[in-house]
DNA sequence: CCCTCAAGATTACGGCAGCATTGCGGGATT
DNA sequence: AATCCCGCAATGCTGCCGTAATCTTGAGGG
């Protein structure tokens, strides 16, 4: 397998390069968006690994560009801005997936298998849990065809929780699926969150319920 | 299924026609005008895929041409994605989609089959929000059959809103329906057509509310 | 069976991020 | 030349959300 690798840090790109080596993929590498088009013209890429602050602009714009080229190669967008709301941006422009610094080359691995394996990745993928439709992507909750307004926080911790309906979702888990790595918590913001929303589900009569998984995480379950 | 590709960028063209044969699609590929309606004549197609801005003239004056011979397969329209306002011309001269460049192949595979299962093609799409009959292809907005005037900006917001009537539409998406990649807002302008469009839609009994959504975008409720 | 302690649940409070509104001025259009 | 659109920025305000204090629940040991 072969990926391209599009990023300004010198020894991150480096680091990435070797420990990707173990896993026996060849990776090229570049600083720059232009040459990194000229490269995916040339080779066949297996996936490209997209930087977002880049020197010549913003790496996002380069999906584009791609995509109008007729270049389908996934693309797994690395960034620090781990805004969740940005993950989202990315995805709408046509990543396949994103993935916050600092990461696991572990976890980039897993990634990057899961969005092989897909077939097609535009199917808008919508999660049923007890009334609620859920549109993950747009993160937008409807009853009965009418849109419910959540928090931000509160919305991203109900999409996580649903996401895994009937699984245990790890604390930690939730907490980077709600704050990003700049953003640090230092008290129960997040026992906090569930509590309201909580509040807000059944008051809505949502038809699911969040059980606390004592010492690991949470868990949403239908009624 | 057999398509026409009509485009004069040899590059995309070649992406393309290897995209659809992984779809299991045939293309006859031509760059001229000329040419296309002569092999509209042998054969039978499927789908046409037609770009605007071609070597030997306008792309859209090729559909009146055809219609007026008795063929009615269904064409697409393949736009550059800068002017919102230059995509309406083609469906009104008898196209059946637009897709604005650049875009995936998957998304001119999702929206071809939406053609093809189309029963009659030239349906004209309306949005009733309130007491308002939205034509998001012609963008005409009319209250008991009178035609009201919007600004521009105001009325993509709002056509963008109406789509997805009782949905939240996220900031990000309401920023790419409105501006395109190069113009960039660096201030509150959604904010402010917001509340423009806000005070018009109140002035004009229109019978609609548009509610933020804190953190996430807008969504527009009927009253 | 009860006691203990840790983990979770709930809620008030206050800071501040994000939205609403509006005047201004430049530029496009007529 | 007049008009209107629209980006920009200043101002005011709403309510989200982090914090912490307090209460509740549950598991394990004696």
């Amino acid at each position: 397998m072969r990926f391209l690798l599009i990023e300004d840090e010198k020894e991150l790109a480096a680091a990435l390069s070797t420990a990707l080596g173990k896993h026996g993929i060849v990776t090229d590498h570049t600083m720059h968006l232009a040459d990194a088009f000229e490269l995916t013209r040339q080779n066949p890429y297996d996936a490209i690994l997209l930087d977002r602050r880049l020197p010549d602009g913003e790496g996002l714009s380069f999906i584009p560009q791609l995509r109008r080229a007729g270049v389908d190669t996934p693309v797994i967008v690395l960034t620090a801005r781990n805004e969740p709301l940005e993950r989202v941006e990315g995805l709408n422009v046509g990543a396949d997936d994103y993935l916050g610094k600092p990461f696991l080359v572990e976890e980039l691995m897993a990634r990057v298998r899961a969005v092989l394996r897909r077939p097609s990745n535009l199917v808008e993928p919508r999660i049923v849990a007890g009334r609620m439709v859920i549109d993950p992507l747009n993160l937008n909750v409807t009853i009965d065809e009418a849109a419910l307004d959540f928090p931000r926080r509160e919305l991203l911790v109900l999409v996580a929780l649903a996401k895994r309906k009937d699984k245990t979702v790890l604390r930690s888990t939730l907490e980077s699926a709600v704050y990003n790595y700049e953003e640090e918590i230092q008290s129960n913001a997040l026992d906090a969150h569930i509590s309201r929303l909580r509040k807000r589900l059944l008051e809505m009569g949502a038809g699911v319920t969040i059980h606390a998984i004592r010492g690991v995480g949470y868990l949403l379950r239908e009624e």
